[in-house]
DNA sequence: CTTTTGGTTCCTAATTTTAAGAACTAAATT
DNA sequence: AATTTAGTTCTTAAAATTAGGAACCAAAAG
């Protein structure tokens, strides 16, 4: 594969950094390889041997990233290798995604709320800013995408 | 301190809920007790005992939340004890905090496509795209809390 | 029908994380 | 000054995560 060593360095800081959100180190890499690497489609065995790993941590690493909605592959026909690589062009939906699960805890604080004592006025009202800010963002978040897009051409 | 048995599982599942976005079991059930606890200030024992952990759990846990901002104490003249409670009246600063490190990944983005090939010219765009899409969140996040905060009144 | 390729699954070793217990410390109380 | 209180730090055991190796499997090629 021939990497340089600038994109070593920041294949190996893109993986810290997911990390950081609960990616296991080798998913990580493979994040960063895929945004670094000239090719942006990487066949397994590219994969494993640009970063040095087994075959299973490839294979469960790459399964873990597809159900993630992080990746997915693309076959050729005539080819029997399967071609990795980031699902970039369907950001969008990856964020419209991560918004539907902000209600989740928005839920979650309005449960907290109707199980308190109804004593702590200020905190319970409190609990249910956070809960309706939430909300907010919910609504508000796939306007902002779209209003970036309208301001984008 | 007497928890209902529904308390404990709304504990446990905020637990979860924190353990998902990286945080040690013990430090997802203390912001757990601190969401649904009567009483909304608790003292290093009273947590101790609640949820049946150590003192050294307890302590590194502690600590933990208040290095990252979720959680202070206050104290009373007279009485000893630390009261440990959630920084909720001041969950607009968490929000602000959030949106700063958004900033972070923005700019790594914008690194890879400099050091990128420039042969693959709509993978490039995809990945500015983003780092555009998250400097504009990045700006308009907080004027989405000010709106809030102006359609709540 | 045998072999090769591309990848998955199972099992295990190594590493990391988590949290307990005991020893410790600083301040307040007696 | 001695003791108690409130909490921290150190060491260690247990549990969970991570990833390697080998065996395995299904489809394609020979």
């Amino acid at each position: 594969m021939n990497l340089t060593d600038k994109q070593r360095a920041l294949i190996e800081r893109i993986g810290v950094f997911q990390e950081k959100s609960g990616m296991q180190p080798v998913a990580g890499r493979i994040m960063g390889l895929l945004y670094v690497s000239d090719k942006p489609e990487l066949t397994f065995d590219e994969i494993r041997e640009a970063l040095g790993i087994s075959k299973s941590a490839t294979s469960n690493a790459l399964s873990m990233l597809q159900h993630l909605n992080r990746l997915e592959y693309v076959t050729y026909s005539g080819d029997r290798k399967r071609y990795f690589r980031l699902k970039l062009d369907k950001w969008r939906d990856l964020v419209l995604q991560g918004v539907e699960s902000i209600t989740d805890f928005s839920e979650m604080l309005q449960e907290v709320v109707a199980e308190r004592t109804s004593e702590t006025k200020e905190y319970n009202q409190n609990l249910l800013d956070v809960a309706d800010f939430l909300k907010y963002l919910h609504t508000e978040l796939p306007k902002l995408l779209t209003e970036w897009e309208q301001q984008k051409k």
